[in-house]
DNA sequence: TCCGATCCGTAC
DNA sequence: GACGTACGGATCGGAA
């Protein structure tokens, strides 16, 4: 918007589009304490917030959708595709017209028409009273209003990206004035108002037509001097499609209104009314920025933990000697940069000398493990006498806060907490400048972080001591931090030449397999293509379909065993598939990741991926190692101990289950496990009404999927759908199972009620997750939070004893001067390595610490052994 | 050419 | 129409 322009009295909102946008901008785990979903709410609060606070308008308005002004009937298929309110949508639909009613401002809907040709006759009115007009939408066909007055302020991806397009900005953006913008739709159509428009034409080309001809109806009417054949045709064939689709998308600026525009533009907020509203949804960021854009910043009862530290960044100058006791925010990308809340201190080189200082400080970072790569600072800290100290990591501890969180990008974090963003690119975990500018170089960037991180966690920590986190936090996820740090420094090493032995071979196999399956189909296919098998087998071979998915009939692996018998070009391609699996995902790529320097690999452990609370594993994902079948297996032995070395493994047997003893106090089962019987064949006893002795392996089998299930929040359904059985005798198993364990039964019920109440599952540590789910509308989605609950709480607490575990061993092995090492964590397995003489002093240990990271009922127990590879050291 | 959705398969 | 949690490879189709 050009300068000269007027200050904007009234804004128009698309509420339906902007509740849309926000919904599916921001994650559907915002929600209040007690789990009323807010993200939609939240959104449009801090639409209207900006709006007050960047334009001081007169008025704003708010417009929804009270039908389909007639679309549908000019073209039935008009939306039809669209899916419904998604539930956590729907359950704020409600409160959000109550938003606008407290901000004081105006709903508007008017019955049989969509919230556009509201805001377009809307727009019509303001013109004639000369009221200087913005139009909020997401909505790409505003951009007729646009001229005269009338702007349109368009939201991008997120909620907070918006664009004000006037005539030379909608010119620009669409290579068209405003007033072709209906022609242009016309001719590109909207597939998701489900428009059709004429084929092969997008944006650029219609736009360069109308340009050419200067209308819709120029254009079909001289079609014969369009270039392109199929193009010319198209236009010729769809000519119809192209009117209808331009009507569609051309907005109705009569409706009958029935609004008094003048006395509504003079209608003020009332401000109690609207904190009230604020508070019972907790919007609390959006509330202080409010309060801040209008100078008023009176505190609110339980809303006076604000955070301290620097909002302008100055620096003072490059020593952090300059900095008074306590704890420091400190940053290291591009320059380095530390600050005590009051004043910034920052540099460009050495950083080196600033490692040296801040060593022994209680340290506030983003994501400490990632500064500066796997030999970044925390490597540096270690090195040095006091070593590191974490005082709180704000990735970490937003993890805490919301382990469902999409993006725990800084700048994310400080924008839903209600600060400014830093500038910082942390898309994917590897925080990056954003590019710099000749005057405003990247580097200088370190101390707007800095300050930031530091503003994040004072907003944070009343947070976790409110959610009961601190201890979890301080106690274990932050000290974990380091333990991680070392086990992905150290590495694991990968012999090269027993990979390549493995692979040896290998295409030659893959070769042959692909010749006799494409002999036996009778022509050439993509393997590799679950669409192609699927037609290969289920059309042209006419093989049983099984289970079919969204695109067509599922080809995977228990649907080929189901049919292996009924032709020989199945097992092939069970073959195909086993060979190119290992290849491809392990075999090739691995070898690629042994880092030159060390001659290891390197995973990297995210501590932030899993909303249970599990860690995750990547580049390369050292958690998914094959072990299950023949072909697979030798890869564990390529993962090799240095010479002199041994690994060694220690897993824990069957935590999850006996969590589940734990939690349920369930006597049948904790007996099992005291009893020191197998649990499966137990199980099987129990549920088929026999003797232990008297159990097969079938029948072990099956207890032991219905034991994993259990773990899952097993249903009869997927219980049947996986032991291939009768959907009834699927029913009958869990019903069987839950009769003989009736504790397990109330334990869900205890998990799930308080879930519902409360909002979220919590495991043994206090470690939480939001199930919005179970508030859900839907019976469909509460029978997933259900799922989810019990999972939650079981798996989640598996990971906060094995974490503890991580912690002790790790001690341990430095207070007995032991060098052996952590190398990796798999969920419920612990991989060690160091000196041969070492080996078993460190099963004895891994043992001890392991069993001892918390005081189950039954016991934990873990099976440990050495060997020079992973294969051999299980 | 790139990116996201989908399917598939590996681990626990 | 998934009984949970991950990561990653391949294909495919749409957008650029």
């Amino acid at each position: 918007m050009s300068d000269s322009n007027p200050a904007p009295e009234l804004f128009l909102i698309d509420g339906n589009s902007l509740a849309y946008r926000a919904f599916f901008a921001l994650p559907d785990s915002m929600a209040t304490a007690d789990g009323r979903p807010t993200n939609a709410i939240f959104g449009l609060a801090s639409m209207i917030v900006k709006l007050i606070s960047d334009y001081r308008p007169d008025q704003i308005m708010v417009a929804w959708d009270a039908g389909m002004s007639g679309r549908e009937e000019v073209y039935p298929e008009y939306k039809s595709h669209r899916p419904p309110k998604p539930d956590l949508l729907r359950a704020q639909w409600p409160h959000l017209v109550e938003l606008v009613e407290a901000f004081g401002y105006t709903n508007i809907r008017v019955d049989g028409y969509e919230a556009d040709d509201v805001i377009a006759s809307l727009v019509a009115e303001a013109r004639r009273r000369s009221i200087v007009t913005v139009v909020v939408t997401g909505d790409r066909d505003a951009y007729q209003l646009v001229g005269d007055g009338v702007t349109v302020m368009s939201t991008g991806r997120g909620i907070s990206d918006t664009k004000v397009y006037d005539r030379e900005a909608v010119k620009e953006r669409y290579g068209v004035y405003p007033e072709l913008v209906t022609d242009l739709m016309g001719l590109r159509g909207d597939t998701s108002d489900n428009i059709p428009g004429v084929p092969g034409i997008g944006e650029k080309t219609a736009a360069a037509l109308l340009e050419q001809f200067g209308s819709l109806e120029e254009i079909l009417a001289n079609t014969d001097q369009v270039s392109g054949a199929k193009r010319k045709q198209n236009l010729v064939e769809f000519a119809d499609d192209a009117r209808i689709s331009k009507e569609l998308a051309t907005m109705k600026f009569d409706i009958d209104l029935d609004v008094d525009l003048d006395r509504l533009m003079t209608t003020t907020p009332d401000r109690e009314n609207l904190r009230e509203f604020m508070r019972d949804f907790e919007l609390r960021a959006a509330l202080n920025r409010l309060e801040e854009a209008l100078g008023e910043s009176e505190q609110l009862p339980g809303e006076s933990e604000v955070a301290p530290g620097p909002t302008e960044v100055e620096l003072t100058s490059g020593r952090v000697s300059d900095l008074k006791e306590g704890p420091v925010a400190v940053e290291m990308h591009g320059g380095w940069a530390a600050t005590d809340g009051e004043k910034v201190v920052g540099g460009t080189g050495d950083t080196a000398a600033f490692i040296e200082q801040i060593a022994g400080l209680p340290l506030i970072a983003h994501d400490i493990k990632a500064i500066g790569g796997r030999n970044g600072m925390l490597a540096a800290l270690e090195a040095t006498e006091a070593g590191p100290l974490i005082a709180h990591d704000t990735l970490v501890a937003a993890y805490l806060l919301e382990p469902t969180r999409r993006s725990y990008a800084l700048d994310d974090l400080a924008v839903a907490a209600g600060l400014a963003p830093s500038g910082l690119d942390d898309e994917d975990g590897q925080m990056s400048l954003v590019t710099g500018t000749e005057e405003e170089p990247a580097a200088s960037l370190s101390p707007e972080i800095a300050a930031t991180v530091w503003n994040l966690a004072g907003i944070q920590r009343p947070r976790l001591e409110e959610n009961g986190l601190t201890k979890l936090l301080e106690e274990v996820e932050q000290p974990l931090i380091r333990v991680l740090a070392a086990m992905e420094r150290i590495g694991l090493k990968l012999d090269r030449d027993k990979v390549d032995q493995m692979k040896s071979g290998m295409s030659e196999a893959i070769s042959r397999l692909e010749a006799r399956i494409h002999d036996l189909a009778g022509h050439e296919f993509t393997i590799g293509s679950p669409q192609q098998v699927g037609q290969v087998l289920f059309d042209e071979l006419g093989l049983t379909r099984k289970r079919r998915g969204k695109t067509g009939f599922s080809t995977d692996a228990r649907v080929l065993a189901q049919i292996r018998d009924e032709h020989e070009i199945v097992v092939l391609i069970e073959e195909w598939r086993e060979l190119t699996k290992l290849k491809n995902t392990y075999l090739d790529p691995l070898p690629k990741e042994i880092d030159p320097e060390t001659g290891r690999v390197h995973t990297t452990f995210v501590q932030t991926a899993a909303p249970t609370g599990r860690l995750s594993s990547i580049q390369p994902n050292l958690q998914s190692i094959p072990i299950r079948t023949e072909v697979g297996r030798p890869l564990r032995g390529c993962f090799v101990a240095e010479p002199g070395n041994l690994l060694v493994s220690a897993d824990y047997s069957q935590v999850e289950l006996r969590v589940l003893a734990h939690m349920a106090d369930e006597p049948v089962l904790k007996g099992f496990f005291l009893a020191g019987e197998d649990v499966h064949s137990a199980t099987a006893a129990q549920v088929f009404g026999i003797e232990p002795e008297e159990v097969d392996e079938s029948q072990r089998s099956k207890a032991k999927m219905v034991n994993f299930g259990i773990v899952y929040g097993l249903t009869g359904f997927g219980l049947a759908d996986r032991l291939n059985i009768p959907r009834a005798e699927g029913d009958e198993f869990v019903r069987a199972y839950l009769e003989r364990f009736p504790a397990v039964v109330a334990f869900q019920d205890r998990v799930v009620e308080e879930a519902t109440e409360t909002g979220y599952a919590t495991t043994l540590l206090g470690r939480r997750r939001p199930l919005p789910e179970l508030r859900s509308s839907q019976a469909q989605t509460r029978r997933q939070g259900v799922r989810l609950a019990v999972n939650a709480v079981i798996q989640g607490s598996a990971a906060d004893i094995i974490k503890v575990a991580m912690l002790r061993c790790h001690t341990a092995l430095i207070e007995q001067d032991l060098s052996s090492r952590l190398v990796l964590q798999i969920h419920d397995e612990l991989l060690f390595e160091g000196p041969a003489e070492e080996a078993e002093p460190v099963i004895g240990l891994a043992r001890r610490e392991m069993c001892a990271a918390y005081d189950l009922e039954p016991p934990l127990e873990v099976d440990a052994g050495a060997g020079p590879d992973w294969l051999a050291a299980k």
